[in-house]
RNA sequence: GGCCCGUUGGUCAAGCGGUUAAGACGCUAGCCUCUCACGCUGGAAACAUGGGUUCGAUUCCCGUACGGGUCACCA
């Protein structure tokens, strides 16, 4: 007969509190009905990519939306694949996503009554209840010699995995082998401990994978999952507890009401049921978001942390503002999204009614043109002034010619981002801020070049005489129409018609058309085929610099 | 390989037993227009497959195929 009860205190005979100390030195959230508390717990891994910006948000709204709470726990239980300076990352780049938390392990420090909120830091906690586990007979100890764990440490778990076919005889072998350790006796332990040997804490599983038990997932809806029979680990030989134990304890001492996370996390359920159920917890609800996926050939690969567009910096680096960022996931994640931004265009994200319902429950593809897209309209709605800070801040990190150039004269740099934009149709131009610089560079002269050439089509003599005209005419105080009556007067001197349906009707009997001779101006002025409206950009530009880039223009006639 | 999840146009996605199968991106024709960018009106383009259940299946059930996930002292 085991002795269960001296095994645990052989194990940890400094852990001296029980799990019922634990509970009531955190209670229970004392919030409204209805309200939910989610939390991000992501790992300090690696850089923040959009595979982590994609949950935050949802755990975000969800709180927020229903007034609860939304916290961080860092779950850096793995130290050997820790990263420095990750967790810094990741807290900056969610704050400039606008993630913001309520309480936990936000800027190094510890902010609210269930700290720590670092799992390295709860060691003793999670001890406590897998001393009570062991003494109730629902775990044991799992000894490897020192050997053997040196050995476990050099090996490429991933790859190993990744290329292993299990036949039905490997995973018999191993279960028998498992069944085996859970036999282990008093004097084992003790022996075990005498020479310092590591060991790890096992569940003692019960289940049976024929049974399945139903369970409902808040997106995916009825499931059946079946039983775990699998020992896993619970703690891990330095003492820290793997991903499943500690997603247990901690969400069931933080009052988590919904865990909301990645679909690589449904096969793990089974796990998570039982250790609730061995530790006496209330299961949360479960969220189990679908994955971001990517093209990769012809087929649709996971985005993966290594993928072009995965790392949240290069979104950043490109010039996408914070807000297209947010605003494209938000699509992804509530079809009816779209609707609700044509319907209210100027609302804060933040009014959406996100919905559960609306989430999608298969995978989505990232994909660039939608971004681009919703991007374009986020910018279009901004203000000049807000255009402006925004393009500057970027600038400022990613191109220092288009920052001076900008910050040489805010006033002139606001007009120009003034065109078009207020009106019911405002113009798109930008889905990034890398767009803007080629955008605008004809506004300052020493970013100015001549990009586009007039087609050799038309007869040099003809565009001199119409810039010469304009020389003459061009009255900077003239209002739109008139500016224009002006270049019709050139048009009609210079033989171009000046009257489009007169010319489409017969084309035959002009040079060219009003269309052209302003083609003839905006190359001149701006160096390009295209650019916003002309009278506008010749008003921002001013007179002087208007008169010198044709007079150069003209020069080239001569 | 076992287990789990999924499958509506190129992409995202409405739909919840009877529909001319929405909408968005992209592509495209045209209109508007001093060019561009907008905007407007159109167009091409889809229910993976086989069997049930049903008066009737995109919708419900089963199989098949395909795709994805997962099987660590990683999260």
């Amino acid at each position: 007969m085991m002795n269960y009860e001296t095994i645990a205190e052989l194990l940890y005979p400094h852990i001296t509190k029980t799990p019922a100390d634990v509970e009531a030195s955190f209670p229970a959230r004392n919030l409204p009905e209805g309200a939910k508390v989610t939390r991000l717990a992501p790992s300090p891994t690696g850089f923040m990519h959009f595979g982590t910006l994609f949950p935050a948000l949802v755990n975000e709204r969800l709180a927020h939306q229903s007034e609860g709470v939304f916290f961080l726990r860092i779950e850096d239980t793995d130290a050997k694949r820790e990263v420095k300076g990750a967790e810094e990352d990741l807290i900056n780049t969610l704050a400039y996503y606008h993630i913001n938390f309520d309480e936990g392990a936000i800027s190094g420090g510890d902010n609210g009554i269930y700290a720590p909120y670092r799992q390295s830091k709860r060691a003793d906690i999670y001890q406590v209840f897998a001393k009570d586990l062991i003494k109730k007979g629902l775990a044991y100890p799992s000894f490897t010699s020192e050997e053997e764990y040196e050995q476990l440490k050099d090996v490429d778990k991933k790859t190993e995995i990744k290329n292993k076919e299990w036949s039905a005889e490997e995973v018999a072998k191993a279960k028998e082998a498992m069944l085996a350790a859970r036999a282990i006796t008093e004097d084992e332990v003790r022996n075990n401990l005498a020479k310092g040997n590591p060991f790890v804490i096992r569940i003692m599983a019960n289940g049976d994978p024929e049974k399945k038990t139903p369970f409902t997932d808040l997106v995916r809806g009825k499931l059946e999952i079946p039983e775990n029979d699998e020992d896993f680990v619970l703690l891990k030989s330095d003492g820290i507890p793997t991903y499943h134990f500690a997603h247990a304890v901690d969400d069931h001492l933080m009052g988590t009401t919904h865990v909301i996370r990645g679909e690589e996390w449904l096969p793990s359920l089974a796990k998570h049921i039982m250790l609730f159920k061995y530790l006496g917890f209330r299961l949360p609800k479960y969220l189990h978001i679908s994955q971001l996926m990517k093209m990769e050939g012809t087929s649709k690969k996971k985005l993966s942390k290594r993928d072009k567009g995965a790392a949240l910096s290069d979104y950043k680096a490109d010039g996408y503002p914070a807000e297209s960022v947010i605003e494209y996931v938000m699509t992804l994640l509530n079809s009816n999204y779209e609707d609700w931004r044509r319907a209210n265009p100027t609302l804060d994200y933040t009014e959406f009614p996100f919905s559960i319902k609306k989430m999608s429950v298969s995978g989505s593809l990232f994909d660039y043109d939608k971004l681009n897209d919703v991007s374009k309209n986020v910018i279009s709605l901004m203000s000049a002034d807000k255009v402006y800070t925004d393009v500057t801040t970027w600038a400022s990190e990613y191109d220092e010619e288009l920052y001076k150039a900008l910050s040489s004269d805010e006033a002139y740099a606001k007009k120009i981002f003034a065109i078009g934009r207020g009106g019911k149709k405002p113009r798109k131009d930008f889905a990034v801020w890398r767009d803007v610089k080629p955008y605008l560079s004809f506004f300052y002269d020493d970013l100015f070049t001549q990009e586009d050439e007039i087609s050799e089509t038309f007869d040099k003599a003809d565009i001199k005489k119409a810039l010469d005209l304009f020389m003459l005419m061009y009255d900077p105080a003239d209002d739109n129409n008139a500016w224009f009556e002006a270049i019709k007067r050139i048009a009609d001197e210079i033989g171009f018609a000046s009257d489009m349906k007169a010319y489409k009707q017969n084309p035959e009997l002009y040079k060219g058309n009003v269309a052209d001779v302003s083609m003839f101006l905006r190359v001149a002025v701006t160096g390009k085929l295209n650019s916003p409206d002309l009278y506008e950009v010749m008003k921002i530009l001013g007179y002087e610099r208007t008169i010198n880039r044709i007079h150069k223009a003209i020069m080239k006639y001569v």
